[in-house]
DNA sequence: TCTGGGGTCCTAGGACCC
DNA sequence: TCTGGGGTCCTAGGACCC
């Protein structure tokens, strides 16, 4: 049986998250921003309308946001993972397969529906359904790979026509398609690439998809070749329900404001690790490699730059909150100059071991922890809990450098004061 | 003054071994 | 002093995604 897979994706997801609590911002021009009150994440249609670009540091569009009366949030993730989840649920409601794609997209696997409902019928179903159910509206791409599933996605959002659903497993209507269609839009194709494909005089999707595979191979990679194969209808690219267990684990910030002392560093550093172990432990993954990073600001030209990393390994695989930050302050310590305007700092683990597989070596010492697996759970627990919160003594209580989030809005579904009233 | 965060995969090149 | 080729493993860097 042929493969069918369709492509659902939620529509301005962020902003659309903001204005469904919000009905008086119905058709005011919306933006979310970035971690920090960076740049430009998300935008409502009015926003895109103004000609509002996405990943636009914000300070640069004050006066558009003034002059035309835009709604600025900051990001609030907790309530966007909250809709993400009843959206994904809605989907595994209604397909036998489905793999979450990111926050705000899903790839189902749709073979063998056809004997019962019609493609396009279903993809109506399913727009249908999350918007009546939860209020978020999203477009629907089908088709024979996941590559032209996605092109499928971009064309129902781009051709108000199609109401939103695509059905592209008709081979002219692909084609018919891929020919209007730039070759930088096309899912895995990049800036990089696209300037390469197009000083080969490969313009458009169809050009891609006509060049014999074993050329691409040539003159690219074999993620490339997928994707031209994919374009042809071949796929390649599988769908996968359970997400793979993860190889590496990053926790960064910028600071609100620049950090100068070494004190500082540390706390934030701290912090870090802290969530960056808390992700470890919910991964039942235990970690041998710790990287810690910080640097300047590379947009600030006039003052001095400085920007390095280091590694080390610990003396056996850990998930112990407490032996990472002992290892990564003893990284920051190497690492850390004084005098500088620090900008980010981060911490990555990575070489992972299933807990309790790790084979210790003849000399190695063994833990110091001999409670550990017992204190990080309760730790784990209370912080769950949302009734309190454990942390560990390097972490700071008052945090200068904290991330700026000046447009926040309420946690409206997962926090009892932050419930919408109706007066 | 103010420019996000978190991931994956592939390739090339060097180190090292036989 | 001259000198080969093939294989593996690791890492850094590049490219992409949302």
């Amino acid at each position: 049986m042929t493969p069918i897979f369709a492509l659902v994706d939620c529509n301005n997801f962020y902003a659309s998250c903001e204005k469904l609590f919000r009905p008086d911002l119905a058709h005011t021009p919306v933006v979310v921003l970035s971690n920090n009150d960076g740049c430009v994440v998300a935008r409502s249609k009015e926003a895109k309308a103004l000609g509002i670009k996405m990943g636009i540091p914000i300070f640069k569009i004050k006066q558009q946001i003034q002059q035309h009366g835009i709604q600025v949030f900051s990001s609030n993730y907790s309530l966007y993972a909250d809709m993400s989840d009843r959206v994904m649920r809605t989907l595994e409601d209604m397909a036998p397969r489905v793999e979450i794609y990111s926050i705000d997209e899903a790839f189902l696997d749709l073979t063998g529906i056809q004997s019962a409902v019609s493609l396009i019928d279903f993809g109506r179903q399913v727009k249908h359904t999350i918007d009546r159910w939860i209020g978020i509206t999203v477009c629907v791409g089908i088709g024979p790979t996941k590559t032209l599933a996605k092109l499928a996605n971009h064309a129902a959002k781009k051709y108000t026509a199609t109401q939103g659903v695509v059905d592209l497993t008709d081979r002219k209507r692909q084609r018919k398609l891929l020919a209007l269609t730039p070759v930088q839009d096309i899912w895995g194709v990049g800036r990089r690439l696209s300037a390469r494909l197009q000083a080969m005089g490969i313009h458009t999707a169809l050009d891609l998809a006509d060049t014999s595979a074993k050329s691409i191979r040539q003159h690219f990679s074999v993620v490339l070749e997928r994707t031209q194969r994919e374009l042809n209808g071949e796929p390649c690219i599988q769908l996968e329900q359970i997400p793979p267990t993860k190889k590496q684990i990053i926790c960064s910030r910028s600071f609100g404001a620049r950090v100068t002392s070494r004190i500082q560093m540390g706390q934030a550093l701290c912090e870090h690790v802290t969530r960056a172990a808390e992700k470890l432990r919910k991964e039942q993954q235990q970690a041998k490699l710790l990287t810690v990073f910080i640097r300047t600001s590379p947009y600030q030209n006039n003052t001095p730059q400085y920007s390095n990393a280091l590694s080390a390994q610990l003396s056996r695989p850990s998930d112990d909150t407490r032996d990472l930050i002992q290892l990564s302050m003893s990284l920051l310590d190497q690492l850390w100059r004084d005098r500088y305007h620090y900008a980010k700092a981060g911490v990555v683990l990575s070489d992972f071991y299933d807990i309790g597989t790790y084979q210790a070596e003849l000399f190695d010492q063994p833990s110091i922890h001999t409670n550990s697996r017992q204190l990080m759970n309760v730790v784990d627990t209370i912080n769950h809990s949302g009734r309190g919160q454990v942390f560990f003594a390097r972490q700071a209580v008052k945090k200068g450098w904290a991330m700026k989030r000046e447009h926040l809005s309420p946690a409206y579904t997962t926090r009892w004061n932050g419930l919408i009233q109706v007066n």
